[in-house]
RNA sequence: UGGGCCGUCGACAAGCGGUAAGUCACAUGGUUUUGGUCCAUGCAUUCAGGGGUUCGAAUCCUCUCGGCCCAACCA
């Protein structure tokens, strides 16, 4: 993609241009990625990765990658390792940028501090159902903590002996002290910390006070030198407390700014379904190859440069959006048209056999690797009397459309030859066995001997030739395009998609597929792009179908029956 | 309902007062030893709707309608 593609404008890159321009930041950029250590990263996380990432690279800044770890009940080093393969693989590089908000903890707990010293913040000792209680609604002000107005020095006290783990949970939280009849429910005196006894993944029992998000974000960004904190549009509403906090500080103040979340149809991207999913065992694991994770698009076929291409075309904006999976289909369709080898593999084999082939005899037949790529160069592949074709390329009785072989017409088998089906084999249940054709030797390498069209050209394979493997043909996972506004009594458990996996054994490939390592992306002729599966074996081959080709063919059957 | 944000082709999305980019999808035709790729063409007289300002409005003002977010000791 060319560079100019590349920077395609937003109202991010205005704003950033503006500051620019206005000298703001010293003519820095400086973005981040904060997830939180307790889940796996999905096609949506790559779009905030990706613009925080492509912006900093754009503008000459940096980019870091830090872990909001504020919340030790819901945080696993795990997701923390995952998240880091995760996004090293997608392409963004935080260089030796990698951060934790649990490394700033004791400076947070100092400028805590300093807050109540300037009066504006409190240690509350209601309970949690009378904070709530007291919150008041969204039409209605909310009413003072009774322990609103304790001294300063009664703060300080109260605060260090919740650090000192003198309380229970719940017993006491720290709060800001804003104004509990603001119509923004995020400043009616939001709390800072809560008391839990529970071990960090990093900090282990050194804390039992952690901070909330409002209080730890903004103080990571101003401490990381951050300039432009980009997040997604709920955090709209906490953009007046993010500035309020660093407002009474006094420190670097970055500017927030939020654009939509990528939504994605036909398949789920919360947190919440993806876990079900994987708990009830629906899918095997996060990198199931039918979940949009990204791990599940790693071992599906696709490429970092694939979703990378994605996400810019989707751009960026701040109206919520759903972005259609056919959007993605054809950005790693277009990745791999470029790059992937071609190869003939035949996944439901009906088997052919030239009667007046020479019995033992095997040609090896030039194929070209990749019409796109001519330096892929040609391989050969051995022809001979028995061979496979797919059995959907044959019908007994052509609808009119039908260009493939019947009976007693004449196509191409890729590269090899003209090829006229005379005869069907079938056992007593009407099952077809096997065609009985013969060739034309005239047309060898495929080509017209004396001007005659076929209408059709077929990948094979040779029987004696052909390995076996198994092959996972992958599609959408849900049936409909969004499951969040569902009738009654339905959930989106409703509406996977059975047929979003279709193990087929025994399938024929070109025999040095077996030495494809897991990973390896190639084309199988007329049929689709396939990878070979992690769990791919030299003496069990196994490739998982990343996407269909286009097929014209398929829409057309699809129009006629709809008709 | 108080507050905040949003509404441009089926889906994304440019546009920033001078007369609707681009991509996907879809359709048609051409090329083709993949019904793939590629190429060509078509696809918003109109920008949620009304009113206003202006020589001129998707862009400014105003009202109306519709959607999303906020009342976890989650992030």
């Amino acid at each position: 993609m060319e560079d100019k593609d590349r920077t395609k404008s937003n109202f991010i890159r205005d704003i950033i241009d503006q500051d620019l321009q206005n000298g703001k930041n010293d003519g820095k950029v400086h973005t981040r990625f904060p997830p939180e250590p307790n889940g796996h990263l999905h096609i949506g996380h790559a779009k905030a990765i990706l613009v925080n990432y492509s912006i900093a690279q754009d503008y000459n800044g940096k980019f870091n990658l830090r872990f909001d770890d504020t919340n030790p009940i819901k945080e696993d080093e795990e997701f923390v390792n995952a998240i880091i393969n995760d996004i090293k693989w997608l392409g963004a590089d935080w260089e030796d940028r990698l951060f934790y908000a649990s490394d700033y903890f004791e400076q947070m707990y100092e400028y805590a501090v300093q807050l109540i010293k300037a009066g504006k913040a409190f240690v509350d000792s209601q309970s949690a159902e009378e904070i709530r209680a007291n919150r008041g609604s969204v039409t209605s002000p909310g009413v003072n903590s009774p322990f609103r107005d304790r001294s300063i020095e009664e703060n300080l006290d109260l605060f260090e002996k919740m650090r000192d783990g003198d309380f229970e949970d719940g017993s006491h939280v720290l709060r800001g002290k804003i104004d509990m009849a603001s119509p923004n429910m995020l400043m009616r005196d939001p709390l800072m910390y809560r008391i839990r006894h529970t071990a960090h993944h990093r900090t282990g029992n050194r804390w039992c006070i952690y901070p909330m998000y409002d209080w730890a974000h903004g103080l990571e960004d101003s401490i990381e030198g951050i300039t432009h904190s980009l997040c997604s549009l709920e955090f709209q509403a906490h953009r007046p407390l993010y500035d309020w906090y660093l407002d009474q500080l006094n420190v670097h103040h970055p500017q927030q700014i939020e654009f939509a979340r990528l939504n994605l149809n036909y398949t789920v991207m919360s947190k919440r379904k993806l876990l079900e999913l994987v708990e009830e065992n629906l899918v095997n694991g996060w990198d199931d190859p039918r979940l949009p994770t990204l791990s599940g698009l790693r071992r599906r076929g696709f490429t970092p440069e694939a979703i990378q291409n994605f996400i810019h075309k989707v751009g960026v904006a701040k109206a919520h959006s759903v972005v259609d999976y056919a959007l993605l289909e054809h950005s790693i369709r277009e990745v791999l048209n470029k790059q992937a080898p071609r190869v003939m593999s035949v996944l439901n084999p009906l088997k052919v056999v030239i009667t007046n082939y020479p019995e033992d005899q095997v040609e090896e037949i030039d194929a070209v690797n990749n019409p796109e790529d001519p330096e892929a160069g040609t391989r050969k592949v051995p022809f001979s009397k028995e061979l496979y074709i797919e059995r959907e390329d044959f019908m007994e009785d052509p609808p009119k459309k039908f260009f493939r072989l019947a009976p007693g017409r004449e196509v191409r088998f890729r590269y090899a030859y003209f090829i006229t089906c005379n005869e069907v084999i079938k056992d007593g249940n009407g099952e077809i066995l096997e065609l009985q054709c013969t060739y034309d030797p005239a047309s060898k390498g495929g080509k017209s001997p004396d001007g005659r069209k076929v209408k059709a050209t077929l990948h094979w394979i040779s029987t004696a030739h052909a390995i076996d493997a198994e092959v996972r043909l992958y599609d959408r996972l849900i049936t409909i395009p969004d499951t969040n506004n569902l009738e009654e009594g339905k959930t989106f458990m409703d509406f996977i998609n059975p047929d979003a996996l279709k193990v087929l054994h025994n399938c024929k490939l070109e025999a040095h597929l077996a030495k494809a390592e897991a990973g390896f992306r190639c084309q199988f002729e007329r049929l689709g792009y396939f990878c070979a599966d992690l769990d791919s074996t030299e003496s069990k081959p196994i490739f998982n179908r990343t996407v269909t080709l286009r097929d014209t063919w398929a829409r057309l059957q699809k129009n006629i029956g709809k008709n």
